[in-house]
DNA sequence: AAACTTGTGTAACATTTGTTGCAAAAACCT
DNA sequence: AGGTTTTTGCAACAAATGTTACACAAGTTT
């Protein structure tokens, strides 16, 4: 079986479910992969292709207009596409948010104007749309729930909880310059709270790595 | 002419282009008033009907989950829909806003299951939709923005102007107790960051009552 | 081993935001 | 006019976050 096809299949059964929607998104795709630390959208820049995560990881930021400031605003992970891209495409706007890959991955790319095609013809591919988009709002919801009515401290247990999620593992590999670019946050507080985090049972320091407790 | 294929052809000039949708959305749907204060939309309901917007203002709030406490993420303004009702009815889920009147509003009522009898028939519906997704999810993020990079006066005086704005007037009839009550703060600091803003030069403060300047 | 780079700890201080408590002004009511 | 409620002002303090400055520890390179 071709290996877009297998990867339809198992990361995005609801688009593969209709035979036709899944030969036609085999045929105008091609598959890539991507290194961490790929940008594959920057912020102001039109839409030319539609990503469909197999494998890997995916951030997605809001970048601060003047200075290179940066807040994460949520995830990419396989089954998943890029909403903005999505959206934007139609309107044929320009992204607002920046797309960096997290973790190497590897990608179904469809061309932006086949995507368009692709979308007036089949309804699976707007229930697609919607359930993704809906998620990815109530993330958002999310976010600005936790700036609004939390501290920071909260706010960074949530991003570890959700990185050891993700990556699989209770152990992070990071550093907390890099998570306090993730949080638009300073390095002194990143490394404040998590010391107090640690005081209170919830994580333990290592250079270089974070260990999360349950 | 009917009052309802009126209201759609000014306020909904896309939806209202194709004659077979405009006639279908006249015959489904029902036109009603809303007083100001009225809760559209609970945390945790589910979708029974969609409002399309006519005239007025509405607000789209987060509640906090534990005490009854809020923020205002966006405007429902004439020619918009509430954008949550229109995914949220899809996946068939509870509301994860509260949406209330601002303004007296006039709106067209679409029960929820013809909506989405119209979603499937016309691609225009779908137009629709995600021009307002879009629209409301980079308003979104630049709440997120704002609230990751800037200090409250800045989000305050956002607040303001866009308050100004949507109500055609630079004199806005409110407490600082309101305030507080959209941006998720206190009273005293809202208080506090208004005089900042007086001294500053951008408004002048009467007793229930703040006057913009330019 | 010595020099260098990177990552972390930590103190001291500034700024911002939240909280408490109370007073006065303005509007409202009778 | 007198009393009540609503709205605002403000001071004093607490807590959270940001900033500056520097030391040191762990890795890396030479």
């Amino acid at each position: 079986m071709d290996i877009k096809e297998q990867a339809l299949s198992t990361y995005f059964p609801e688009l593969a479910k209709m035979p036709k929607l899944r030969q036609e998104l085999v045929e105008i795709s091609s598959i890539a992969d991507f290194e961490a630390g790929t940008v594959f959208l920057k912020q102001g820049e039109y839409i030319k292709v539609i990503p469909l995560l197999i494998s890997g990881l995916a951030k997605v930021f809001k970048e601060e207009a003047s200075n290179g400031n940066k807040v994460l605003l949520y995830y990419i992970k396989p089954g998943e596409s890029c909403i903005m891209s999505l959206t934007t495409l139609i309107r044929n706007g320009q992204s607002q948010i920046r797309g960096v890959i997290e973790e190497d991955a590897k990608v179904l790319i469809l061309p932006a104007f086949k995507a368009m095609a692709i979308a007036k013809k089949y309804p699976k591919w707007n229930e697609f749309v919607y359930d993704l988009f809906q998620i990815k709002f109530e993330e958002l919801l999310h976010v600005v729930e936790t700036l609004t009515f939390s501290n920071k401290d909260v706010r960074l247990l949530e991003y570890l909880k959700k990185e050891s999620k993700l990556k699989g593992s209770k152990v992070l590999n990071t550093t907390h310059q890099h998570i306090a670019d993730d949080l638009g946050s300073s390095r002194e507080v990143i490394s404040r709270l998590l010391k107090k985090l640690e005081h209170e049972g919830y994580l333990n320091l290592k250079l270089g790595t974070i260990e999360l407790y349950d």
